[in-house]
DNA sequence: AACTATTTATAAGA
DNA sequence: TTCTTATAAATAGTT
């Protein structure tokens, strides 16, 4: 749509780039809004600029992105672990806790001048964020911790199953009066790296 | 676009409403890539559909919608707020420095501590640990993002061989007859993941 | 920021 | 469902 047709690649001139940027993403915005709108469902858009910046938009009022977010991890974490099922739900209140928290912050900055603060309240609110800080990353390593088992329990199936084809291979080939076992049962060396386990995170928060 | 103008509203017929959420969710999957693509940015969408099956799309390779999320919610931590994104930056910045100007406050006024560092000292010693501290983090999460990232490497390359061998299986109950170990040594191709890197941890403390 | 010539997306129909 | 097509919408280059 335009004058001419764009190449599916990155836009060379930057003026041309950041002018592209800006009108797609916002022709992009709109799309995601009729799409909620007239299917009357959820729909989040998030675009980080080439220079960091953040650029969100979604269905709903307020905040819903972040809802639809926790959505989202919800059933990231639904998918790969049925055993994280209760823990994501934390999760989902820690965040939201953590934001609020630092909501207030804000509003503390912005109601009482910032220097009017005194040490004890600058204090209490040190040990608060420091302690949602804390909660923050020791969630943050269990949630590794326990993605990464789930992706070894996968692993372990898939080389359970793969053994149990490659037996398949060989009993077919024997019957037929063909070698083709040897080559295969070679093959079968390959990988199998010892259970590894990382046993401890280097700091637990 | 199309043969007559839509209400901005919900299609009240189910069947129309599906066929249109089929065909615009694809349509904003696609502009969502071109965006991307054409002005070399990070793009996540995410879409629910009424019945709470999740649809997902973005920029980049694997398990990009998630490294996009993480860094969403990076910037959600460290704003507080997204609605009041640039204004707010700038809170932070100054609430950030005042903090930390009424900490070094907090610790002069216990100077009678009777230690023999002096506050200076213990500043520097401070600010020391603190950039210790957060360099040990940053290469804890690289070191499990790594790991996890080699896990998916091998799960994928599992998942193939377990089709290459199926397939074998297959071919082999088929033909009922001899083959040997040609499709198997285009097994052999696994082994040595390629030494890829996942810059982007959950959280970057 | 506005303007158009074009391309693209898609609503309805087959 | 998938394809076709008339029409609406988005947008590249221009001013």
């Amino acid at each position: 749509m335009g004058r001419r047709k764009l190449e599916m690649k990155r836009i060379e001139d930057k003026n041309s780039r950041l002018v592209t940027f800006s009108k797609r993403r916002s022709g992009l915005v709109k799309k995601a809004r009729h799409l909620s709108v007239l299917c009357d469902v959820d729909v989040a858009v998030i675009v980080f600029s080439a220079r960091g910046k953040l650029y969100e938009s979604c269905s709903g009022t307020t905040n819903s992105v972040d809802r639809i977010l926790s959505r989202y991890q919800k059933k990231c974490l639904e998918a790969g672990d049925i055993t994280t099922n209760g823990a994501c739900d934390d999760l989902c209140k820690r965040f939201r806790t953590c934001k609020e928290l630092l909501q207030t912050v804000d509003r503390l900055t912005q109601e009482n001048n910032a220097e009017e603060l005194s040490v004890n309240d600058m204090t209490e609110l040190e040990q608060e964020l420091g302690a949602a800080l804390g909660q923050t990353r020791l969630r943050k390593t269990q949630l590794m911790m326990e993605y990464v088992s789930t992706l070894k329990e996968k692993e372990k199936k898939l080389i359970e199953e793969k053994e149990e084809l490659k037996n398949q291979v060989g009993a077919s080939a024997e019957k037929n009066g063909v070698d083709g076992g040897g080559g295969v049962n070679h093959l079968a060396t390959n990988q199998m790296n010892p259970p590894q386990f990382i046993t401890l995170p280097l700091f637990n928060g």
